[in-house]
DNA sequence: TAGATTGTTAATCGATTAACAATC
DNA sequence: TAGATTGTTAATCGATTAACAATC
């Protein structure tokens, strides 16, 4: 692999190929251009050429790509076959949804623990991962090695949260909680689900849209 | 509002600020500078000022920007005032957490109805939503007007019921299934929430960092 | 008034697209 | 071989940053 320094808009697309390629295996489908390929996903087949030329050559001239071939080299580069461990912290409605519907090991990673505070949960199993308590959290952290940390807990606890993590030696945080936690100082690798950004973004292009109709609308009136 | 052609950069930045503001509301601070926001949020005080400077002139020369006034701004470019109405589709896990945990009334958005095919929850009230059956979907997007369908249904019901509510005008979705469903042809609005994705690009700078880290070892060795 | 900070234009930087030689 | 498609360089486009006059 080359790898110079691969910009964010690049690794962004990343999982999207994976997924098209998946996709695409499903359907049997076993060889696929570059054109073809930015057809399905909206991007020029130059895009898609460049963005692979970061990590090395995948393709074949005059041929294409191999589906299998390419969509392992883009999990290779993603990690998945890193073997990455997970832990859960906060089993409430979020944690539980991703529990028992994110299929961790699908992407790789493997969910080894969740942590929470209401006892009825503590020292059950969910899904297969064992709930412990929260005060056993910073014993786990200094005897396992653990990757990642899935932070689900309430948006008052995610400071204090994320300061045991970061002391203990966690180095990535994929935040569910709607805190900023991307610290300018910081160097934990933190990746933010901002449910209420996304929510946002959609509703400027609606009220965009409904702008739009309301000056056609007027247009036809005169 | 000025209003030529924002980028969907600038877009994805106004929810950022909203939340900044909104802290710093909390926070009894009345004022800022672009310099200020850009410190807290990671950007340069010239991109602030781009930014805002898309939509009108919202601050005040030597003086800077009141928090308030420009919080409301991007409040109404966001949509944030125009009253929008959701439904939500599939009350499994994921349906359960948004309906519980994300307030839709925070950000102007008014969560009118859910659907769904389980009898035991057809005809009950949950966090003070109706739920619906499914055969009822159809009707109630021909009688009342919906702006925005979060779609929270299994992945194998994805497309038959995105396939309904395009039929019937519903042109904003809110997509959490791991589908694609930004068809290159349709004129749908949709705002995807792939979880894997943002777990494989955090997996991506994970891994980089474990081969920064390795690489110094090596080098540490000689 | 002097100092501060915006609004806005110009310069730079980076990302995307186009083009084409290499080669399967 | 001829046709197709990659890998890669060059050209273009757009986004970010710098600079500074306007002005509170």
């Amino acid at each position: 692999m080359k790898q110079v320094k691969v910009s964010n808009n690049v690794i962004r697309r990343l999982p999207r190929y994976l997924r098209k390629l998946d996709e695409l295996s499903e359907n049997g489908i076993d060889k696929i251009s570059s054109r073809q390929l930015g057809e399905l996903l909206g991007l020029t087949s130059s895009q898609v050429r460049q963005d692979f030329n970061c990590f090395g050559e995948f393709g074949q001239q005059g041929y294409g790509y191999k589906v299998s071939a390419l969509r392992e080299q883009i999990a290779a580069i993603l990690g998945m076959d890193r073997g990455f461990s997970a832990i859960l912290i906060g089993v409430g409605n979020i944690g539980r949804a991703m529990m028992e519907n994110f299929c961790f090991t699908d992407w790789g990673v493997d969910l080894a623990a969740a942590f929470d505070i209401k006892p009825a949960l503590i020292g059950t199993d969910y899904k297969g991962v064992h709930i412990y308590a929260m005060e056993e959290l910073e014993r786990y952290l200094d005897e396992k090695h653990v990757d990642i940390a899935v932070l689900t807990v309430p948006k008052t606890a995610a400071v204090s949260v994320t300061e045991i993590l970061t002391a203990h030696g966690i180095d990535a945080i994929w935040n569910f909680t709607n805190v900023e936690l991307t610290e300018p100082n910081s160097s934990t690798i933190v990746e933010n689900v901002h449910f209420s950004d996304s929510l946002l973004s959609l509703s400027y292009y609606v009220a965009e849209r409904r702008d739009e109709q309301t000056a056609g609308q007027a247009r036809e009136k005169q």
